[in-house]
DNA sequence: AGAACAAATCGAACATACACGATATGTCTG
DNA sequence: CAGACATATCGTGTATGTTCGATTTGTTCT
């Protein structure tokens, strides 16, 4: 039941002995993404890689809310939220629209919620 | 067409004048998310928020591969290679295997491939 | 056993991210 | 226009993340 992997071992082998002075690369630079999918990948990632700001995304999935309103959702300092938010906006994961006094905040695309929901699905082991 | 959002406009200022004296949480309390979601939701986020890892797992996508080959697509240093990859295995994303010498990183789960695929999907907006 | 290699861990320098008070900007209301 | 309020921005102390040389651990081959 272990014999299937025995060619991947192999084929590690066999691909750094190939190429000895050659590139090293071996046909490992084919498995390289697109730079600016990266980039796209790490903004948004990062943007998402946040207690208060998931926080603020899965109180928007119902619906819009005004910064202010935020704020009591988090229970954290205004600037603290505001600066949140700009993180959130500049990511492109929720869009605002300003109103008289108030800023309302909404999830700016429905694949939003799915990267929550996804997220929540992984395993993650515990650590002891 | 705009008056629709008066509504809103009207309950968050209603909401402020009916709990003066009380817990001014309103209905906003029943926005905030579980506990543990969160945290493993910014755990995933927190690990797919680099660069290399994010190239380490499109790297993974079409199958599995030993540290040191890993360590040729990102072109850095084993040490940072090896460090990242033990992030993403905290993180539940990837799973290792042990055989010989080597050790083989493949991804955990199809849903880390979705997640990679939502985010590219995400609008950034460039900041001029 | 000892040389050669893969990989994990450690540690310290360096870089980013975060929190949040203070302050500035913009808007409604009397 | 003054005063109250919603937000955005700025600045700075602090926390967390990243890099990577050096060292350690583990395995294979001779």
């Amino acid at each position: 039941m272990s014999e299937t992997n025995e060619t991947l071992e192999e084929v590690c082998r066999t691909l750094e002995q190939l190429y000895d002075d050659e590139d090293p690369t071996a046909g490992l630079e084919q498995r390289r993404p697109n730079e600016d999918a990266v980039e796209t990948q790490a903004t948004v990632f990062g943007a998402l890689a946040n207690d208060h700001r998931i926080r603020v995304l899965e109180a928007l999935r119902e619906g819009e809310l005004c910064a202010c309103e935020l704020q009591v959702v988090l229970e954290a300092p205004q600037s603290t939220v505001a600066s949140h938010l700009r993180t959130l906006r500049d990511a492109g994961l929720v869009k605002s629209r300003k109103k008289g006094k108030w800023t309302y905040y909404r999830i700016a695309d429905t694949a939003v919620l799915e990267l929550l929901d996804l997220a929540t699905a992984v395993a993650v082991p515990e650590n002891d």
